[in-house]
DNA sequence: GCATGAACGACAGCGTGCTGTCAATATCGG
DNA sequence: CCGATATTGACAGCACGCTGTCGTTCATGC
């Protein structure tokens, strides 16, 4: 079996590193068609991605929230965030839970530039979509899904791996701190 | 049909943007766990990328070349590959066709590194493809690419299309221009 | 009530992609 | 050969993702 790549990969691990680096191409076609689609409302693919995430959401919610929902660091979305409320597109609420983390909601303004992000984005998406039936899409995102998930669940285990490791490591220094000045006073050495 | 977009996406259209948001996600988590896996090489996903691209070409390339093979823009590989240069993980060679686009090549320490970032890879990539089968990773890579290379074509095809009534629209102004001087000094008019 | 840990926003810096511009170089057609 | 066009590297700036840090706020357990 003649590898692209390494003579280790298995033929699932071959493929697999194919299909990442589709993904990474693929991204960045979406990412630019999707800035051209909604340029002419003033937005950008990741202003309208907010906007539809806070849309979704059918509530209010904290900036965290929002972060979490989309898969993204808390700060890129606040950023984001920020600049949309300076533009009127969304406006802040207090929390009545967290006097810090106000609530993030669209405004009219906000609503109305969504519809006809969302409208527009239609349209295209099912011209886009026109090759290949829902059922083969749909068996796509299984494996993006499952592959996402996969990933999610490793860094979270290694996280508290880490955590762990440094916890144990924390108190068997405090112990052998207290154990020191114990010792040394009886003079049991 | 209830969506939970917009009502006018099609079954295929309204998975296709659940894929979308998902080949979004994914790329955020493949990119992090790239930047893991190689950190201790004292790469980065992109880094290796490119170095990985170089050492797929086969022989040294421009850079602009590498760039259209890995579909990103020229100037985002020339600034990784000046980086990588400075660290002599690349080199530069003349070029007998261009005086001023250089041939990159792997130095020895690059191909170094890149061998054990791809090692690390196949063992990591391996792992991560345990839960699915080399063929439904592979139809999923047939969707991506479907889709990224009509993105491409419908690109292509704006661009020649402005690039075509630009040509127009000056060429029109030209022949405005010369009919007027030639139509006034015969008192045509 | 108090201490501790977690979550959150603000601030900061960085990597990495993009686009635009300009000068150098190559290619092609008249 | 010359002019027009395309390609290329250098330079610049920006959007957007990340991580880290710090002070504020909340939740939990003793």
């Amino acid at each position: 079996m003649k590898s692209r790549f390494h003579q280790n990969l298995t033929p699932a691990g071959e493929v697999l590193t194919e299909l990442m680096l589709e993904t990474f191409r693929l991204n960045g076609r979406l990412l630019a068609a999707g800035d051209r689609l909604v340029a002419p409302l003033g937005l950008t693919s990741a202003r309208w991605q907010i906007l539809g995430a806070i849309a979704l959401a059918g509530n209010a919610q904290p900036v965290a929230h929002i972060a979490r929902d989309m898969g993204l660091a808390r700060q890129s979305v606040q950023r984001v965030v920020d600049e949309l409320a300076r533009e009127k597109l969304v406006a802040f609420a207090d929390n009545p839970h967290h006097r810090r983390a106000k609530l993030v909601a669209l405004t009219e303004h906000g609503a109305a530039a969504y519809r006809d992000a969302i409208a527009a984005h239609a349209g295209w998406s099912n011209a886009l979509a026109e090759d290949l039936s829902a059922e083969e899409i749909g068996r796509a995102l299984v494996v993006l899904t499952t592959l996402r998930e996969k990933l999610e669940r490793a860094h979270a285990a290694q996280a508290r791996a880490r955590k762990t490791s440094l916890v144990r490591a924390v108190r068997a220094r405090r112990e052998k701190i207290s154990d020191e000045p114990a010792s040394t006073p009886e003079g049991s050495t």
